[in-house]
DNA sequence: TATTGTTATACTCTATAACTATA
DNA sequence: TATAGTTATAGAGTATAACAATA
């Protein structure tokens, strides 16, 4: 038996994704954080007091869907709220969250290695644009 | 705003598989076909006779999955199912289905050429090996 | 017994509508 | 009014357990 989608590159993309997220998902699970939320953390991290619309449009998380999860760092003291201009709310990491956004951080960069390692030499530093390139143009 | 997740190669990976898949869903939607019925109609396609199981093995979805997966696409009479060992059922392409899967089997194939477009014409013959290595190793 | 098909169920992601609050 | 946060809800997709049917 054959799968003739494994010569699709739209095929491959997807389960390549979907592997890949869940190997990194295995590594980030001793630190009690899915994916989404080691992401967060990591955004918050780079940018002080962004707001939580903000940290949507730049994960491609849409408001209603993000607003339980940030809720729940919140509830766990990873991340801290003040009041922002109009309804905004300003996020900031506290130290505990700080703390676990560098070990997230790191298991970010251990992931990126693992995936460089499985590209040949001489494509590696074309990945990136690559996947740019896959992703943008629509 | 930055977001520093986009230097990071398994999460440019997501995205693309994300956005490439939105834009093969919107294709395929005059068709009636959410991208997974045209995976199975093609995989049936090519391998007459195929169980269940087997399609779901090849494809990545669980048996309970599948089930009313395969069983919309039979009361849609794209499907037929006949007896094959053990408990298995062995499924083909009606005449319908047969038509319907070479118009999804066309889409793919425009799919693809978009994806190729966006791809540097050198790094085109990597494209299929990169993506397999991306996928496979673990 | 091993495999397949099936049912039930639960959890996560995602999508939309509608509401409240504030510059 | 426009933007942000919030709530409710519905639909995919995915995961596990358990049961039935058949070689």
């Amino acid at each position: 038996m054959k799968n003739p989608l494994q010569s699709y590159p739209g095929y491959l993309l997807r389960r390549a994704a979907v592997s890949r997220l869940a190997q990194l998902e295995k590594r980030l699970e001793p630190l009690g954080l899915g994916a989404t939320e080691a992401s967060i953390l990591t955004l918050v991290h780079h940018n002080p007091d962004i707001s939580q619309a903000e940290c949507g449009r730049l994960l491609s998380i849409q408001r209603p869907n993000l607003n339980p999860i940030i809720r729940r760092l919140i509830e766990r003291e990873l991340v801290a709220s003040s009041k922002g201009v109009g309804r905004a709310l300003c996020l900031r990491l506290t130290d505990t969250g700080t703390a676990l956004a560098l070990q997230a951080i790191t298991e970010f960069e251990a992931h990126e290695e693992r995936i460089y390692a499985a590209v040949p030499e001489h494509l590696r530093a074309d990945l990136i644009p690559l996947l740019m390139a896959l992703w943008a143009p629509q």
